[in-house]
DNA sequence: TTTCTCTTTAATGTATACATTAAATTATGC
DNA sequence: GCATAATTTAATGTATACATTAAAGAGAAA
């Protein structure tokens, strides 16, 4: 979990700098889920020594996203497609909370351009048929949404759960049909946060995570049985 | 967040001890709130060097319990009304989310002897009224209802949300009245779980957190009033 | 071959040394 | 006396040395 603003002397350390690069390094792949890695190969690669490299394995560990194991080294959780549904249906709950809580701070929070602005740009990736920016700015819509709601812990969960998803739709983006359905949702939830219509923006956005979820993991069990 | 079942080598490993010790102080009050610690300082109370004392620090940061500022040492994060009041929204939610799955697993998962001795326990607690016994007992109820809801990062969180509880119920323990309502929710969540009703378990649930919540944050926010 | 034991290897956990640098302190000019 | 600059202090961030110990491998007995 990555409570509180990113500070800046973090950028400074090591230890901050390795738990990026390493969560860059598991989000693009190059880390493979399953696999494991020792502490003096990945000083080597990150180039320091291996005290910031394993600091960022036990905050990395205390996050949730590898487990380090005396003697194995440091080993990146799979995402299975149980973990996804347990993961769903945090997102489903607790982003409904935020859109209905969005939806009460209307009066007070006028400022929806971060969701108008990433929903026109959901618009404009489906027209190109980009399926990597649509994703983009479906996670930036998700954030915002989420920030709207105003609770700085929801957002600190959603995000590392959205951290967990990346991984999940990175292998069956191109899976799925167009996101068509999606849009209508965003839009739905958008007006009824701008109609201050905290039941609806609840209720549309639930909809529309569990029917996200169930569509992905039901790609996922496909894309894991295709694997065997 | 504590993820995974706790592994026997991290006992023996004087980084996790160090995690231990150091909840159990701040649990305890030994370090309060928006108190700064130097690695140093804490290193020699703990009979350790700096390395696993720092380690352990980064790992609390990584989990939301405290701060770490360099040069000003690990800052143990004060709870405010606003903080406990982001919690319970999020309790209140995955809870109850927890309750309703745990109603629909019912068929297969028949052991709720966990639940029933924990109110039982709360029973005999109000006879005796002892505050505490039953402030434990019922943390014990809702982490067996967590548990029986199957999803295992609701448990990671909301055990991580307990720590935060607890701190804040230690203050208004005695302020509250008795906690009798608190019995008939159990109970009906309970029953609601042994019949297989879902709905049922999320909505008693869901309204008992939100009652808890609103007194809790009541009586942090009086006992604010009244420190100033 | 298989299995058990002993040896070797090497990755970790911890302590410690040291360079860096923010904060505190002193000194200096006004 | 006050503000600013120079100096000192000390806590941290990082590297490294080393003891520990799990795992791998070799060797002997069955």
């Amino acid at each position: 979990m990555i409570f509180g603003p990113p500070n800046d002397f973090r950028e400074k350390s090591n230890s901050y700098r390795a738990v990026g690069e390493l969560r860059r390094l598991i989000f693009s792949g190059e880390l493979s889920p399953g696999s494991d890695h020792l502490e003096t190969e990945l000083a080597e690669r990150l180039g320091m020594s291996r005290t910031p490299v394993r600091e960022a394995a036990l905050m990395l560990e205390a996050q949730g996203l590898v487990e380090v194991r005396p003697r194995r080294g440091m080993r990146i959780l799979p995402v299975s497609p149980e973990d996804m549904q347990e993961i769903y249906d945090i997102l489903t709950e607790l982003e409904a909370l935020a859109a209905a809580n969005a939806a009460k701070a209307a009066q007070e929070n006028r400022d929806l351009t971060a969701l108008e602005r990433s929903i026109s740009d959901m618009e404009k990736a489906l027209e190109a048929d980009d399926r990597q920016a649509w994703a983009d700015a479906d996670e930036r819509f998700h954030a915002a949404l989420v920030h709207l709601g105003g609770n700085g812990r929801i957002e600190a969960i959603t995000a590392m759960m959205a951290d967990q998803v990346r991984r999940a739709r990175a292998m069956t983006l191109y899976m799925r049909p167009a996101p068509v359905k999606s849009h209508e949702d965003h839009c739905g939830v958008l007006e009824a946060i701008r109609a201050g219509d905290a039941e609806a923006a609840h209720r549309i956005h639930h909809a529309h995570r569990k029917e996200a979820g169930a569509l992905l993991i039901g790609l996922l069990r496909r894309h894991r049985f295709h694997q065997l």
